[in-house]
DNA sequence: TTGTAGGCGTTATCAA
DNA sequence: TTGATAACGCCTACAA
């Protein structure tokens, strides 16, 4: 018996008084209303079961305490603890937070920036990276420029647009610091497997890698490409087995690592005996696998991006805010045989 | 230097046409106009930058093409593929999806109801289990008739509210068939590593674990409290290491069964060798870490909710659509010594 | 084919 | 302290 609700108008009806009145009471107005009357307007409206229309008041007030983020992967654990840290701070100031999920697709990037900018949402955090160099980036840019002219944007990933700020970490410093790891182990024959091809965070990450290797002189150009998810370590690793071996392999990521490790395994392979293993993200399982890895603080640059967009922190001015990241050492590799370096 | 946005109103003067005529072209109705008009409206609205005001069409059409899904748990996996489910068919109906990550609190539920409500939605699809005893169990409960009288609210979990539809996976009979194929191996002491307590999820997985093992039995009282994380895995593995080993564990979630599984080998218990190790879920590392496990159809659960709150698919009258599982034998679990038991 | 005007549910600005 | 009334931006009979 799906009865129409009710409205400011109908409780105004009820409670014999205007409807000026009954919106005070109920929008949570500080204006002062006789006691009694706010009574009236209080009962009546829980008579009628009245619920505010967030719609129509989001057009009288053109606000919406409504926060939206836009994320690469839903299925990927680095988005999850990102979104974490954004719906703490969004809770903590009255707002909510709506999820949407493009699936790594400029295309719905797109439609998702539209309609999150066709909702009046306060702010939009664009979480995940790109690829540079595909057909729509340039389209998407632009589309982001539109929508910032008029709602906060903030990137949760390093882009590099005009006047929309950036939250990050330094991705490139990331592969970097763990490729630098691995090489203090006394690793020499290093191998590395890429993420996506094109992807932003691929190319910084590979020339972290590449930057680390050469800066010793060593040979940076054994790489595999691949993905983020746990099938590609099980591609690299297989086909790393049927042609030669490294002493060590850095991942795009932990799931990569740990597709490479158990493949390795196996195979009988140990790890990190036979070959080092490394990954990056710190997923929540690495610990218990021990893995070494690199902790990519996501929480915390949903957080501080949602500061940001919020106006808790900076003035949404601060163009570029990279959050620490740190090696943790764990069990999956080991001293090389060349050297024992410090860890 | 942000301009104000456009409106209809804008475009119309630009034009020298009127609002109504605007309108018409612009949100895409079938009325017949003139090719010359629409050329020109679509000039105007281009060089004025228009976009379209969701809110204000929201308001005026009381139709919200979007859908929003409450979930229990963003760090799970389970709940990621389900949303996936969820935006493939509303996508493909041309609805945006929307997600809130309500933590399995109530409280946090009941807001996005709530809030979902407000916004006018299409509908309202609620994934995750709850906690039957809890105080605030009735409120929510009371809160979703309340807001089911004027949104399609439909539950993805087994959940008994008259009216409400639900789409969901037998639970019961999830824990019973696993742990009737671990009893068929031969094994006869069985530990059984439950979910969070009180937790609705966690009772129907319990029956179906007592009612297997009293079936043929054997005794069902080996359980140990946990939860859905890692974590929970290794206490529990850790707690039996101290004390008595079972033949079989059966984990309330790959999750726990993979913590399970590490920590024993790390205590040089092989598995299965030592003890068969079975999971739930069939998260996407499982088949990698060779578990036996159950495949919980998490993504057709989404999707076939979806279809039943947008119409696509019954007339949202199905009281209860049941989703099949399936148990999915691999190398955790091995035959045990009393028997020689068909797989 | 195009235009006029009323309404969607709230808030906010004036008066009273 | 309360009440009219004009926005907010858009859609849609109804008229022209």
């Amino acid at each position: 018996m799906k009865l129409s609700r009710a409205s400011l108008h109908d409780v105004a009806a009820h409670a014999g008084l205007s409807l000026a009145t009954v919106s005070r009471v109920l929008s949570g107005s500080t204006y002062s209303i006789r006691e009694e009357t706010r009574k009236r307007v209080e009962q009546s409206a829980r008579e009628l079961g009245y619920r505010p229309n967030a719609i129509a008041r989001a057009l009288a007030t053109n606000v919406n305490r409504t926060i939206g983020v836009i994320i690469g992967d839903i299925t990927d654990i680095y988005f999850a603890e990102l979104v974490r840290g954004v719906e703490d701070i969004a809770r903590s100031q009255g707002y909510m937070t709506v999820i949407c999920n493009a699936e790594r697709s400029p295309v719905q990037e797109m439609a998702y920036l539209r309609a999150l900018h066709g909702q009046n949402v306060a702010a939009i955090l664009l979480a995940g990276g790109y690829y540079p160099d595909s057909d729509q980036n340039q389209d998407l840019v632009e589309t982001i420029q539109e929508v910032a002219r008029e709602v906060r944007v903030t990137c949760l990933t390093d882009r590099h647009i005009p006047g929309i700020p950036v939250v990050t970490v330094d991705i490139h410093s990331v592969t970097y610091d763990i490729t630098r790891y691995v090489i203090g182990l006394g690793h020499k024959r290093i191998a590395y497997v890429r993420g996506p091809d094109g992807f932003s965070v691929s190319l910084d990450q590979q020339r972290g890698f590449e930057d680390a290797m050469h800066e010793v002189g060593l040979d940076a150009s054994w790489q595999l490409s691949g993905g983020f998810g746990l099938e590609y370590g099980r591609q690299a690793a297989t086909f790393l087995l049927a042609n030669a071996l490294p002493d060590a392999i850095i991942a795009a990521s932990d799931d990569v690592a740990v597709g490479i490790t158990s493949t390795l395994r196996q195979a009988g392979i140990a790890v990190p005996g036979g070959i080092s293993v490394a990954g990056i993200d710190d997923a929540k399982y690495s610990q218990l696998l021990d893995l070494t890895t690199v902790r990519l603080p996501a929480y915390e640059i949903g957080a501080t991006g949602a500061k940001l967009a919020l106006g808790i922190r900076g003035n949404h001015k601060t163009p570029r805010t990279i959050i620490a990241h740190r090696v943790i050492v764990r069990g999956s590799t080991a001293l090389g045989t060349t050297v024992g370096s410090q860890p």
